[in-house]
DNA sequence: CGAAACTGATAGACTGCGTCTATCGGAGCG
DNA sequence: CGCTCCGATAGACGCAGTCTATCAGTTTCG
């Protein structure tokens, strides 16, 4: 059974003629009078009565004709939606960040991608990385961003850019002082951090466990925003990676913000895909997108 | 595009898996697999992406698979249908029988052929002869039950009985006293027909017309039924089919019923259908079955 | 009433597609 | 580092779909 016979017997229930029909499906008409036959044969039933004048479908013929189009308009539709989507500049792409990048990251880079691939739908998703890479691995998302390195089994990812860890400061705090401030400095004071499972957690603690800060034991922010504020009310430092230092969100009073001295301690944010993926092209016009903001913007 | 290559689509959804998508089908996995390639060079899409442990469904894929799967629904549809209509014994007959023979004949076939033939859905029309032929040469009708000879353009038709003509009378009419009569006895009596467009009227004055009978100039029965009324209430008299004769609709009071003398004048009843009919079986049998009742209730 | 026209069926040949078996290449796993 | 699993590739084969040419049965019209 297939598709073309049943293009056939459509086409003879609209036409009522062999001849006609097999014209308007561009074959010959033995063919379309044999595949029509196969097709009664293969069914079972006779679908038209062939009578001198014309052609009349059969009670049977009938109802099935009716599912025939149906059919006919599902494979239409499938040959449209294919033909939609055949632009890899098109389509939904899901894409997730963790939450110390996507909310100071994506206010900088969405108007640019929406102008240059206006046919690309982005979802958008906010995960841990650790949940983030679980979900990309099962295919659930596209396209991870998030602090490098990232496992390479299976997975492919491409550095979008670097970022200066920096050290935020209450507006009073003695190191505000400082014009640059060296990882040593930071010995003896409070350190206020985000809680498990955030990754700039563990880079924070890594810059400072070396020289012996001391993290507040009682306090663990959940967002880089609570962090700020705690800040600002004086209860701590803490480290900020660089684009978050500009994100306007509420006031800063209170905050003060020091660079590292060179070689600032930093991170590299990058992109994770699959090596499977079906989207590799839209993913790398992506990652140009979103590396070029950030250069040109710093 | 084949309906095949979309079960193919669709077992390697529900499998995530070409191997077990191959069994599932009953063809190898390399040819599944080169099927599956062709449907995507073909829509010009990925539909899936071949990961190293399984195989997950693009985007577009699973937008496909949808529709894949209701057209797979709608063939295994038409193939529910045709099988359930393989019987020529069953499904729709429409069968249509002129005024002054379907209310005497049905209910003297009708539960034989129920019996016999359990699955054949009978529909049944009353037409004229003229109208009866035109719907069964159009194919609104499966069979015709009427007075032969049938027109032979296009048409078989098979005689199922003859029936002879008898005379209706008032009960105390003249004529009463024979006990069979002869068509020139008719002679100088009233006779009442049906109006225009009934052949029984066509032969009835066939009959007579040969022995100069005059028939009432301002009355034109509808039906059998009042006619006979008219007789019984002894406007005139009229020839009525045999098989009319014993139909007790309502009372039979003041009305009587002669035979003619051997040889009876009679009319041929038959069926009609069109050659090119794809129920030749299911006819066949019905005249069967008609035909034998009547003989064997006569 | 007979010839022409029209319609669908049949015959026979050819081509290409779908299918198979055998094998490869690559990735993950112990 | 070798084993295993999975999908892709290669090459051969056979049938199914298609074509052209022609037939057979009806209808139509001069």
């Amino acid at each position: 059974m297939n598709l073309k016979d049943f293009k056939y017997l459509v086409a003879l229930a609209d036409t009522g003629h062999f001849g006609k029909a097999a014209a308007k499906t561009f074959v010959s008409q033995p063919t379309l009078s044999a595949q029509l036959r196969k097709l009664e044969d293969y069914l079972g039933v006779k679908l038209v009565e062939r009578r001198p004048k014309n052609v009349r479908l059969t009670e049977v013929g009938r109802q099935i004709v009716v599912r025939a189009r149906r059919m006919l308009d599902e494979s239409n539709e499938i040959i449209a939606l294919a033909r939609n989507n055949t632009d890899p500049y098109s389509g939904k792409l899901k894409i997730a960040l963790i939450p110390t990048i996507g909310p100071y990251l994506l206010p900088r880079v969405m108007k640019r991608i929406r102008k240059a691939l206006p046919d690309l739908g982005l979802m958008l998703y906010e995960y841990q990385t650790e949940p983030l890479l679980k979900l990309l691995r099962e295919g659930d998302i596209d396209v991870g961003i998030m602090a490098l390195p990232a496992p390479p089994d299976g997975l492919l990812s491409c550095e979008l850019y670097q970022e200066d860890f920096t050290v935020a400061l209450p507006t009073h705090h003695p190191l505000t002082d400082k014009t640059t401030i060296k990882a040593q400095d930071l010995r003896g004071h409070t350190l206020l951090l985000l809680e498990d499972g955030h990754c700039l957690r563990d880079q924070a603690l890594e810059v400072c466990s070396r020289v012996g800060v001391r993290e507040s034991e009682d306090f663990r922010a959940t967002s880089l925003e609570t962090l700020r504020q705690m800040v600002a009310a004086g209860l701590g430092i803490t480290l900020l990676p660089e684009l978050a230092v500009d994100a306007g969100f509420g006031s800063q009073r209170g905050l003060a913000v020091r660079r590292f001295a060179k070689p600032a301690p930093a991170r590299r944010v990058g992109a994770v895909w699959r090596k499977s993926t079906t989207r590799a092209a839209a993913i790398h016009e992506l990652c140009g997108i979103i590396g070029q903001a950030i250069t040109a913007k710093t």
